[in-house]
DNA sequence: ATTGAAATGTAGGAAAC
DNA sequence: GTTTCCTACATTTCAAT
């Protein structure tokens, strides 16, 4: 196989390992009909190769004590390159923030936050988010229940 | 140890498997100077527990053709029961919708949407989610670029 | 690229301390 | 909780196709 595309069968080990990475090689060359050795190669090579970034643990977000998530939207003064780029990288230092992505629209970033609740994110909020500089607006919407959370792509 | 609290290495355990579920007990040992036998105890433990959901692989999204992500916020024409669930239910039917949370604020759910392109957005738009009954409004963000995604909490 | 078989390593359970 | 021992699997490599 060459090196610049997926089969099915690649295809397959994906869609699996992306819902449950704890399944043997066993179980997924009896499911794919496969031998063992093929299984293990591809899984090697799709690695190898970035289309598995990582294998990661899901926890119960509750139970660890991230009760309450935001989303904030983030506004800034200007959009020079360089205070885009400070603002990226001082707010991904802040461990309460899992995710910033920068959008198109009438705002310039969305971050997700993750609090253990109301007074944790007030204190990130006016503690550390509201004193990066550049900032004009940030509003704020809070998770009131998940309806749906999955990481795992449609493919 | 008792059911309902976690110590120090069971909090040490969550923190490298968030980051890294393909450690094996041996390493997760040596790094925390714990036995093996310890490790595997405590993993089981907080399986069983629940503290870990499950064990995901994590893909490059570009890579599986997820070239364009997008938030969107959608408002329903009422909030009876009857119609949150509904639209809970159906929308989490659409395997391209990843996330749905119902939010606090001016609209009802932010969404979560990975497609190929902005021609499949549009395709799911149009065909998808403009179909579901009782929405008034959808307005969509698109991601530009990603500063930080992270999965792991910060514990 | 795929396979079965062989070698090595890890998981998972149990006993004694 | 640790150590040791044990068995059953799982991973990894390899020669052959």
């Amino acid at each position: 196989m060459n090196n610049s595309e997926l089969d099915a069968t690649d295809w397959q080990i994906l869609r699996l390992l992306q819902k449950d990475a704890s399944l043997t090689n066993k179980e997924i060359a009896f499911e794919l009909n496969r031998s063992v050795a093929t299984v293990h190669e591809r899984i090697k090579r799709l690695k190898e190769e970035g289309y598995v970034k990582k294998i990661v643990a899901l926890l119960d977000r509750k139970k660890v004590n991230k009760g309450l998530i935001a989303f904030s939207h983030v506004q800034l003064h200007d959009h020079t390159a360089q205070t885009l780029s400070t603002f990226e990288k001082e707010v991904a230092r802040f461990p309460e923030v899992m995710e910033c992505f920068q959008m198109t629209g009438t705002f310039d970033f969305i971050l997700r936050i993750a609090t253990s609740d109301m007074d944790a994110y007030h204190d990130f909020y006016r503690n550390k988010l509201a004193n990066l500089p550049n900032i004009t607006t940030v509003q704020s919407f809070f998770v009131l229940s998940e309806a749906k959370s999955d990481t795992a792509y449609p493919i």
